[in-house]
DNA sequence: AGGTAGCGCTACAAAGCGTAGCGCTATTTG
DNA sequence: CAAATAGCGCTACGCTTTGTAGCGCTACCT
C-alpha cells in the first residue's frame, strides 16, 4: 500500500466546503466547485482556483490536465483526516489516552456506552470476518 | 449543574502550552506559567500575560485578584475541549457517524477492535456501578 | 525616596484566509 | 476569419490571528 502522505495543514472553513464537493463525487472541475457551491456560497470563478490550488498545496488534492481542464481529485479521504484530526486531539489534550477521550464523550453524553459496546462488537466482527477473506 | 459554556474559538500553540500549565496545577500566576514554560517556550512577562488574556477572552480561563495578584484558573478540563473538538469533527468529517470513525481509526490502526471493545465493556461496568451509587 | 513586582494597554510583523482583478491562450461562434 | 468566450495562473489586498514585546502606572518593600 503506497501510503499517501497526510495533508500538513488544516482546513479552513471556505477550504472545508470544497473539498466537501470534492470527496462528494471523488472528481471535479473548478466550475464545477463553484457551481455547487453557488447556492450556499456564491464566489467569482478566481476565487475558486485560489482555494483549490492552496488545497493543493495543503496536500488535500491533485489535479490532472485533460484537454484544456484542469480536474481536481482527492488525495485523502474525509475518514482519514478526520481519524488524523482526532488523533491530535487525544494527544494533545488527553495525554494520548484513547481511553480518557471515550470517557469524556461518555460523560458529556455525547457517546452512550451501550452504544459503543455495540459498535465495538460490530467492528470486531466485521475484522474477523475480512480476515477469513 | 451550572452548564460551563463551552469557549467559542479553538487554541492556538503557544495558547496550548500555557492552558497545559494551567491544568496541570488547577491554578496559576503569570509567573507561575513563565517559570513552568521558560524551557520549552522562553518568553517575556508581557507576552505570558497577552496569552493569558486571550485566554480569557475565548472562554478558556477566568481569574480573580489576590493582593496584587491575578490568579488564572481553567474553565473547562481539557478532556472537554477535546470532546468538543471531536464532535466537530465527526459532524464535518463523518456526517455526524461516531462508527464512521471508529471504523476509519481501526482501519488506520490508530484503535485496535479488540482494544475498543475492552474500554467499551470498561465503560459499562463504570456506568452501572455508578448509577447504584 | 527609589527600586521592583505585577498589571493593563498598545503595537506590530508574519501568516492565514476570503476575495477578486488581470491578462494570456485555446476554442467556439457569428 | 475576427470576435467573443472559457479556462487558467499570477498577483494583490484587506482583515484576522498569533507570537512578540515595549511602556507606563501603582503598590510595596528597603
Amino acid at each position: 500500500m503506497p501510503s499517501v502522505k497526510p495533508p500538513r495543514k488544516s482546513l479552513s472553513d471556505l477550504e472545508h466546503l470544497v473539498m466537501d464537493v470534492i470527496w462528494k463525487r471523488s472528481a471535479a472541475t473548478a466550475e464545477d466547485v463553484r457551481e455547487a457551491l453557488a447556492a450556499r456560497h456564491p464566489m467569482k470563478d478566481s476565487t475558486t482556483r485560489t482555494v483549490l490550488k492552496r488545497l493543493e498545496e495543503k496536500g488535500y488534492l491533485e489535479h490532472r490536465v485533460e484537454g484544456r481542464t484542469n480536474i481536481y481529485r482527492g488525495l485523502t479521504a474525509p475518514e482519514n483526516v478526520a481519524v488524523r484530526a482526532v488523533r491530535q486531539i487525544i494527544d494533545r489534550f488527553c495525554g494520548g489516552s484513547i481511553e480518557q477521550l471515550l470517557v469524556g464523550m461518555v460523560n458529556d453524553e455525547v457517546l452512550d456506552e451501550q452504544e459503543l459496546q455495540r459498535l465495538a462488537k460490530k467492528l470486531v466482527r466485521l475484522k474477523s470476518r475480512k480476515e477469513e477473506g
